[in-house]
DNA sequence: TTATTAATGCAAACTACTTGCGTTTGCATT
DNA sequence: AATGCAAACGCAAGTAGTTTGCATTAATAA
């Protein structure tokens, strides 16, 4: 679906602001921070407060437009298109490149966890860390 | 080994401020903050600033007595003290109760992915949220 | 016992995020 | 096209968690 329609049809006022953030997220691919939001629509020459991204983005997760990300070792929340589908990250600690990893290897130990512990499971959130191919010929 | 011991043997100095935070950590059996560490040590009447606990647990931590648990959806820095030993833990989203799940069912995903992505993978974060037996009646 | 070095307290700075409020803008209705 | 109103926005200030600089104090090796 188009930006204006997707907006449209959750009841979003189509602004300049909000139509350029969410296509930052479309062309990056990968969970963004506030201010690489604010820079690349910088350079696309819209000014842009982080109060209103911080919102714009607290208002279209709300609506299922958008989805936080948060990573256990970072204090600041990303944020990327809400596609409905379960995902992990790949991160490399070196240039902080982040691979999506789509296949999930928790979900039957996730309902068995839950029987043996009569917890009422709802969610889980997995992280992977190394060292991607070409940070490894560096060292 | 005693607390005294831990400290000389790493070449810290002894100092009630740090055998006090040691003790919390010992007594509590889960990762806890800053704040409950302060908390705790005041109602034993050991005044102490918080960037003194911060300072302390940096410090033991790079000597490796102690260890930073960083939980996705909060921005805090837990410690424990650190047994060596690889685990995660199951939160309960209504009392934030901790459980720790000592069995990681990613040991050998984590080995295959490494082959598959050429990454080199030297660590994993998973945090598994839902709600405890007690919190499921409540509701 | 003293000298040296680490540990501590305090205040200020810093980062990431949130909030209150006055102004502007999108858009439904006329 | 003009109007009115709620939603969106910018700005400044506030908050939470953490870090840092610097002067003072305390632990321990000599």
């Amino acid at each position: 679906m188009e930006i204006k329609n997707i907006l449209k049809d959750k009841g979003l006022k189509i602004t300049k602001k909000r139509t350029g953030i969410l296509k930052v997220l479309e062309k990056v691919e990968h969970p963004v921070d506030v201010l690489e939001i604010k820079d690349k629509l910088n350079e696309n020459d819209i000014e842009i407060n982080l109060s209103t991204i911080y919102r714009a983005l607290e208002n279209m997760s709300e609506v299922g437009i958008v989805k936080k990300v948060n990573f256990s070792d970072d204090a600041r929340i990303f944020f990327e298109l809400d596609k409905n589908v379960h995902h992990h990250y790949l991160h490399c600690l070196k240039c902080k490149a982040l691979v999506m990893i789509d296949s999930c290897p928790l979900k039957d130990y996730q309902k068995n966890l839950a029987k043996k512990t009569n917890y009422n499971l709802v969610g889980h959130n997995l992280d992977i860390y190394g060292y991607c191919p070409k940070c490894q010929e560096k060292k």
